[in-house]
DNA sequence: ACCTGAACACCGTTCAAGT
DNA sequence: ACCTGAACACCGTTCAAGT
């Protein structure tokens, strides 16, 4: 934590300390490289496959050398994430749509980015936020608070939705890789209908709509927060 | 996977194969103690707690002793899921609820199973799913089928539903270890509160009825869902 | 300010044996 | 049928140096 580059005094993201040389030929190590690549190796080796050595070789580097730009394997971990669920902040110049057509954009925006890197919804509900997740969750407070939403029960609001979108992600995602093990589950159903008749006749595990699904849970649960129109 | 004992030929629950012998003294490596033994270990050390060699050491066995009675690491995993989503099937002469009511017994059973092993929420996803989990998902649908959710919304409702069940579980675990941090999270936040004006000021990192929000959430759902009460 | 290799204390699992 | 130790190919991280 002391004399070495930590959390606390990282760059922030809008001004650099000073031009200190050109990146000509190979780059050199930096966070922001480091954060890519370990962006890369979650996307194409899943969560298994982020190793601090694995990632100092796809960087050409030691493995040591990372442990300066980075406190440990945890922390690749909360800035891959962050970096993943980064967001443009919306224009305010664009047309203002209904506050509930706000707070739908922004939560289908997020579950895209996590859709987009599966391993990342697995991730994030046991780590600290980060900014853009912040940045994400104020976004919603904002439109659910201008939507009538009573600030007593504005928590309340924000964290069933989170809820909503965190569920239905991380089941999708765990559910889309495994076609052939899908198809051998419901199989394996079907050779016990006797005592699972009702999901094994409505086809639970073959055929779902997780969008529609998706969709209309969070229309119930906006219908219900926000009743005023 | 031949010639050695593995998920296929376990034994059934009901019929035990042949009383071998009296178990006297120290018990023999058994599934059941390797299985309760990894739960223990879960619980008191958490999702990286659980370690082949630390699971052996506990059981006062070799390593690879594990390896006769289970397939891999993961093989522990799921049956230690399965093992703590255990449930008694409802007696049936027990005084027939509303099915709205069997639904939310069943939802919140499920819920309060997981809360008591926070590691099996997280875990839960990225399994296979176990009989009793199957059995659990029989409940549900059965209900809903009777509360008057048409055979073709059936699957839409039992995800959103489980969505619900596990955002909200998955939640509140990785929330709720971690009170000085959340001050400390609330605190960082402060510093910041021009740019998440909204969230500091309802405090969401610090003050969350999570039974309420879930609660709130459920009936939102199930109004929706199932409007025919 | 930045990078490194050697070393430590761990992992899960294969294999070839033992009873 | 059940259990074992040695060995292999990995891990994350500390430390003491190098430039």
């Amino acid at each position: 934590m002391a004399g070495k580059r930590s959390g606390k005094n990282r760059p922030q993201p809008g001004k650099s300390p000073r031009p200190t040389r050109e990146p000509r030929g190979e780059p050199p190590l930096s966070l922001e490289r480091i954060v890519a690549t370990a962006v890369e190796l979650l996307d194409t080796q899943g969560i298994d496959g982020l190793t601090m050595r694995r990632l100092a070789d796809r960087l050409g580097s030691g493995v040591m050398s990372l442990y300066w730009h980075v406190d440990n394997k945890e922390d690749v971990f909360d800035l891959a994430l962050d970096k993943v669920l980064e967001y443009r902040a919306p224009s305010d110049r664009a047309e203002p749509q209904g506050w509930r057509q706000e707070a739908v954009h922004v939560l289908e925006g997020w579950r895209a980015s996590m859709l987009r890197h599966p391993w990342s919804a697995s991730l994030l509900p046991r780590r600290a936020l980060g900014p853009n997740i912040l940045g994400r969750l104020e976004l919603l407070a904002n439109a659910l608070s201008k939507a009538g939403v009573a600030d007593a029960d504005l928590n309340v609001a924000i964290w069933s939705l989170w809820n909503h979108v965190m569920g239905s992600t991380i089941t999708r995602a765990s559910f889309e890789l495994t076609d052939d093990d899908q198809a051998a589950a419901q199989q394996r159903l079907a050779g016990l209908s006797e005592r699972y008749p009702t999901i094994e006749r409505s086809r639970l595990l073959l055929d779902s709509d997780w969008d529609g699904a998706f969709r209309k849970g969070l229309d119930y649960l906006l219908d219900g927060l926000a009743p005023i129109r």
